[in-house]
DNA sequence: CTACTATTCAAACACTTGTTTCATACAGTT
DNA sequence: AACTGTATGAAACAAGTGTTTGAATAGTAG
């Protein structure tokens, strides 16, 4: 029926991804994931061992991408002659909203993304820790060297504020709707355009 | 043998905090908290109804209470004579923190509110914007008043940042820790200092 | 074609889920 | 003392869970 042109992993994966989106990991079953993705239910298993390696699968394809994107954004950044903590923060921010503004399921995985980070499960805590914290420590590292005056504690707190705000509002369970009046891409970039000046302000804070 | 002192129903409501904030609403099952408040499993249908309603009881319960406080201290602060930022920020926050430290299962409530952010579910959003969406409205008013030049679009941005900021950082305090030189008290202090300076200045960015 | 592997499918597996039932125990009242 | 409503208990309920099985089907290389 639908998507019956892509493969039965991808099918899967996509399904998957808007279903746990919706009803988190424990509450979306694989008979749900299989309907929706039109896979017999046994194709989970066939293709991805099982329930929890399907999640990681989910989220490597996504972060990969995402990780890749940042570090390519970065590196732009670091090369240019003056380097401000604004661009930096935008290094940081545009490729995350455009993955969530994505039509590809972009959307549904952040929403993902966030309730990842409400679970105190520590299995898919460290999956991501371990294979994408390494470009949050460059982004840090980048972010301390432009505010030397800045305490590092006082640093890591603020840190640890920037991405819960970007987190949440990115999956727009904010109050922030796109207005009708804008195109996708307008609201991106304006949420881009306030996030940042709100980091900005709140890492220079006296 | 633990808490027998206290009810039935209190029993039930601690361990459903503890173990829905570990694992989900979805991912804890009625089994495991009767079994950690040691109680017959009937007596979850029998005192609540249903596994939904318990749910409910449980955000009730402490939502009336910091609902409470944080109109208590923003009433306070309205009181005084000169009202700052910081000192709404302040009355936001602090019932908040204190909560999160409270050592009868705040924490995990704490936990349990960010995860109920993060739930697409909209029975579970609707109850809490129902019931406590006044007191939010209320700090927003006046915190628009404290800046008068701030459009409201931005304003609307901004205050979406400062409750990702909040949440998130609560939800187990990020990736800060509370060195083992401080107290409890010290830490919550601390905190809050922290959010306070930087939801401040985000709030004022130019 | 044949042989072979990779994939799909329906059915079953063993187990867990929330909820209900009905018998039992324990108050407090008359 | 018997009666009453509240609470607890063990057991069962139907439905849903992730996973496995073994046969049926494509699809491909020899």
């Amino acid at each position: 029926m639908t998507n019956q042109h892509f493969s039965t992993k991808d099918r899967i994966l996509s399904a998957a991804e808007d279903l746990f989106a919706k009803s988190g990991f424990a509450g979306a079953s694989l008979r749900q994931v299989t309907s929706v993705a039109n896979v017999n239910l046994a194709a989970v298993n066939y293709h991805f061992g099982s329930k929890e390696n399907l999640i990681n699968e989910l989220f490597k394809r996504r972060l990969d991408e995402l990780t890749a994107q940042r570090t390519k954004a970065l590196e732009q950044v670091l090369k240019e002659s003056s380097v401000t903590l604004e661009s930096v923060l935008e290094a940081f921010v545009a490729p995350a909203l455009t993955l969530a503004q994505d039509r590809g399921g972009g959307q549904s995985f952040v929403r993902l993304l966030a309730r990842a980070f409400a679970e105190q499960d520590q299995r898919l805590r460290r999956f991501v820790s371990d294979n994408y914290g390494h470009v949050l420590k460059e982004f840090a590292k980048s972010i301390s060297a432009l505010l030397p005056h800045l305490a590092k504690e006082d640093l890591y707190w603020r840190l640890d504020f920037v991405s819960g705000a970007l987190t949440y509002a990115m999956s727009d369970f904010g109050m922030i709707k796109k207005p009708p009046t804008l195109t996708e891409e307008q609201h991106r970039r304006n949420a881009a355009r306030q996030f940042v000046r709100f980091a900005a302000a709140g890492l220079r804070a006296p």
